[in-house]
DNA sequence: GTTAATGATGATCATATGAACAAGTAATGT
DNA sequence: ACATTACTTGTTCATATGATCATCATTAAC
């Protein structure tokens, strides 16, 4: 191994060090079990008998402002779950149609949203739901990162646990923060469903192909990256080319950069790298070569590729995301499905 | 066919058609689409995003009050859910204990309430999950009557929508209403769970047993009876012996006969007739060969028994159908469980 | 033992929310 | 056309609830 090469190993080792760090702040509390019992008991009062706090409170003797907090924290500890839905009857046709038109295999739509997070979390739990009833034991998920994916672990209700692997598809960033990360994601996920996480111990992005190369040749990223190309199921974004996009943020382009690449006909990303332009082709972008993670050529050979974009910034980019062919369940907007409806017939051939 | 058994017959159609008229009053609402996806956005914002009424109203330009309404009717058609369930780590042992002891497939343990409402919502709660993670494309689930399998239907939260056959196990009785009945059980599950309902056209009880025999050969009847004799799982409740059972509610028993059959060593029922004493066998009573759905033979036959069982004046009832054999899938209280395993050691042989 | 620090508890108050009522509006029957 | 009914919308007010702060207990550190 050249020196150079090793030097920068052993910075990554830091970075890696930070990734970890992060983690042990979301510890799972000691909880005791008659603390446990009484706030299922208080909060099955409150939210199913429609009780008021004051007479749980009277009932069981301890002051009304006990029963406020115990049902706060039955919330934060998830004995409380409220979920947002949507009707059904709702945008059936419309998935009917985005499937016929590209060949996917489904289509997951949203109603609109005048707000971006609420909008965010409807696509996510769309997504969330899909991945509870298609999630068996011993399944492997490839988990891409981002606000979408991220989003897709708070959405998750679900009693019934299974052994699902979440495997990290790409890997880390530090200024992605716990929310974005795959491997965090992944955790989640794991906590949700029951089954175990896998982190990529690498960062996402590195300084060129060398670094790269020798990364890949480690065997623990290495052996990471075999298992999320084994995946039966890919969750994955898809980026925009908006100044204020995920790229930037990440600090891996300036906005100048970003504007480039438009200019030049990219309109989106897949996984949060691979650069495409309106027919699905690969773009040039100063990354290639430089991410370490599940590419195009991998995800395509993944049974399911869940596409999530809820940002209607992103409609072009997600006809360029449809027109890869990697792409077999798509999920967003109702208004970001109609546009990448009518997009397509104005961009034919 | 006698002449005496048609005018009863004739009696028959009657009581049919008061059952019959009672399904118009919770008729689906028509709700326009804008309207849906108006409800959608606030309750998002209101439960997800933890945004106050009032800045929703603002928002939206429109009076909180408003805001409020559409909250509260989210609620009522099913666009919101609030579910409170048990932090796992609970009662597992005893579970296991139960299982064990008694040779049954598995069992479900809610915890303790002060509440019996509470008590019931958290035992069918427990129902309506194994009943989500269970039904598949195609099953049969035949339903019996009751409170606790009534309550089932209230705790569904699933989106996925599969094809399943419910189908009444009993005969109806006015007195047991909407929310007892297993027509409407049967209705109001399939519309949780997006299968299919049916009715067994008869009553509950019958005066004599020329009735019964002439009933059970109506092929309308029968053909129900022989659907729900061929299901995949079945939901029946586990009756007491108490002075407000069931069996007194519907006007079957007077308090005064209920007495009697306790004293004569009855101590339950299973799926709202056939009467045990602690032992698991069958007790004399009035009802023998009067009554319209499936018999504990019948039950033998069906994989998948599952008992409901919610108050705790239940426990000997619970002890003796656990000792019929018929069980497959316990669902009751912690207490009630604990007392079911003590009482089966004081009365063992 | 003393002291700081952390966390739990309850009182007070501002605010958010729902219920009851009143006014307006559309649909329906005479 | 008019009255009637049913229904929706907004106002007022009582109440329910959460935030803030002070107090108290409990633990940890010295």
């Amino acid at each position: 191994m050249p020196a150079q090469v090793k030097m920068i190993v052993g910075a990554m080792c830091v970075i890696l060090l930070g990734l970890l760090h992060t983690e042990k702040s979301r510890m799972s509390e000691p909880l005791n079990d008659p603390e446990i019992a009484l706030m299922t008991e208080i909060a099955s009062q409150y939210y199913v008998e429609g009780e008021t706090q004051e007479a749980i409170a009277k009932r069981l003797n301890i002051s009304r402002i006990k029963v406020g907090r115990l049902i706060k924290k039955a919330h934060a500890v998830g004995i409380v779950d409220v979920r947002v839905r949507h009707h059904p009857s709702v945008s059936s046709d419309l998935e009917a149609s985005l499937v016929k038109r590209f060949g996917i295999a489904r289509a997951l739509i949203a109603p609109d949203f005048s707000d971006a997070q609420s909008q965010r979390h409807a696509v996510a739990g769309l997504v969330a739901d899909y991945l509870t009833r298609r999630l068996t034991d011993s399944k492997i998920v490839a988990v891409g990162m981002g606000r979408n994916v991220g989003a897709v672990a708070e959405n998750v209700f679900t009693q019934h646990t299974c052994d699902v692997s979440f495997v990290s598809a790409i890997g880390g960033s530090l200024r992605a923060g716990e929310y974005m990360n795959p491997d965090h994601i992944c955790r989640r996920l794991a906590a949700k469903f029951g089954g175990e996480s896998e982190t990529l111990y690498a960062p996402a992005l590195v300084q060129d192909q060398a670094v790269r190369e020798a990364l890949q040749e480690n065997p623990t990223v290495k052996q990471t990256l075999d298992r999320a190309r084994r995946a039966d199921l890919a969750l994955v974004g898809v980026g925009d080319m908006s100044e204020d996009s995920n790229m930037v943020r990440m600090g891996w382009f300036s906005p100048q950069e970003i504007a480039e690449a438009r200019l030049a006909g990219t309109v989106g990303d897949v996984m949060g790298y691979d650069f495409i332009d309106i027919h699905g082709r690969e773009t040039q972008a100063a990354m290639r070569g430089r991410v370490i993670g599940l590419d195009v050529h991998d995800l395509r050979r993944i049974p399911d590729v869940v596409a999530i974009a809820s940002e209607n910034t992103k409609a072009s980019g997600i006809l360029g995301a449809l027109r890869t062919g990697v792409v077999d369940t798509l999920a967003t907007s109702t208004t970001n499905a109609m546009t990448v409806l009518s997009l397509a017939n104005a961009t034919e051939g």
